[in-house]
DNA sequence: CTCGGTACGTTTGTATGATAAATTTCGGAC
DNA sequence: GTCCGAAATTTATCATACAAACGTACCGAG
């Protein structure tokens, strides 16, 4: 689910530019080349370059002003959680450090989005965390695993009936591609999870918030007890 | 804090069909006038208006193809979470059903950030959070409590240390400012939740993750009782 | 020598017009 | 009736020009 549109031209330049500033290569202050040649050095017209530029401007990335130029701002002014920032920050391997503010920001947002889920959804929302279930269950690869469980905490957030809460997938898909990612390697027992996923379903289904929330809160941390395993063993491999 | 920079003309474009996006007088599903036309109706060049339109786009508002036009996209799409977004949603007196969304995404936020916030602040964190308490004790009137609250919110946020989290600040700041506005006229009692901001100042300040979340907790249901009195008078006025 | 204001140059902001690309729609051939 | 292609319309992109804003540096007054 990638935000920006790449078949566009402008939204190649938003990609190419907010990368760039997302992974560090230009550092907040940072004032880029004027409109003119960087442009010309992206071979895009001005009109172009500045539909991008507009874009990452409200995105939080950068500020334009006449004469002084277009910098990078601070990055306590950047919408972190936009899902092209996201995006960006997880393309190029993110640092230990971030990932384990996404599991801290799934640890808040799961576990209280199950047990809204629990106390409101309908009848159609349960289905569809269901049919995420079967899915799961279904899935052959890891790569059909990945798109079920995907759609699993898609469906519960859905559940909650809150679009503010719905528009916090962009970082559970986040933190579970970073997730996909880790474990990668190590395939095969992508379907250890099935049975915590039941639980949180059962909750929902029969209306019990506190269990969808231990129920979630327990995946989570398993999940998050896996990834340091595995982180471990990759950075003993890099040492 | 407002998000969209309104001294620029484009950005004026951004906010006014921003806002009657948000607002509902143009529906999801419906196509906007050619970009041509449109630019004439609001006065502005075709080359600010496409700039209005590739932000508000970036948002998930709209979508433009060649030959269909520009229409607007399901609610699904928007960046519910995004501030422009969020403060076009409250400037046209928000529904019942959107501040009760809003509250419940404070009580999943800020009791989960004040424990984090108790685990892991520095001590110049600190110094904001009870810098901003001691504004709110100094505030002589409603505008100066106002802004004092909201940066004692915003430096709990920030003690986090996590900027996922911290940009969760724009709901806060949405939700805050409802209040402020359904408070406003029964002004006078607006330092009746100073005991509790200063429980959860404290218990940052002791590193003590349970008390603060409990202490959040209590004030956010305290709030929302009072929104709830607050509302059942206006609405018994109006009806 | 310092302070302040003014003129200048640079860069973004905005406007205009033209061409390319994409996609729906309509019409014609089979 | 169906399928394929041409046309028309709208966005996408480009090129160019001018306006506005904002440092900066220069100049003059005290």
């Amino acid at each position: 689910m990638k935000a920006t549109d790449s078949r566009n031209l402008h939204g190649h330049v938003i990609r190419e530019l907010g990368k760039r500033i997302v992974v560090g290569d230009l550092r907040p202050g940072d004032v880029l080349p004027r409109e003119e040649d960087l442009a010309e050095s992206m071979d895009v017209s001005r009109t172009a370059l500045r539909e991008a530029l507009k874009v990452l401007s409200a995105k939080g990335l950068i500020e334009s002003r006449p004469r002084v130029g277009t910098r990078v701002r601070a990055t306590h002014f950047w919408n972190q959680l936009d899902a092209d920032v996201l995006s960006w920050r997880c393309a190029s391997m993110p640092t230990d450090d971030f990932i384990e503010k996404l599991v801290e920001m799934r640890e808040i947002i799961e576990p209280a989005a199950a047990a809204a889920a629990a106390r409101r959804r309908t009848a159609t929302q349960l289905a569809q965390v269901d049919l995420a279930y079967r899915k799961m269950e279904a899935a052959r690869d890891t790569e059909e695993w990945a798109a079920a469980d995907l759609s699993f905490h898609d469906a519960v957030l859905q559940a909650t009936g809150n679009e503010l809460m719905i528009s916090l997938f962009s970082v559970v898909e986040s933190a579970l591609g970073m997730f996909f990612v880790l474990s990668a390697k190590t395939a095969g027992d992508f379907s250890y999870s099935l049975p915590q996923h039941l639980k949180v379903l059962e909750a929902i289904r029969r209306q019990q918030p506190e269990v969808a929330r231990k129920a979630m809160q327990g995946m989570i941390a398993d999940s998050l007890a896996n990834l340091r395993k595995k982180r471990k063993g990759r950075t003993k491999k890099a040492s």
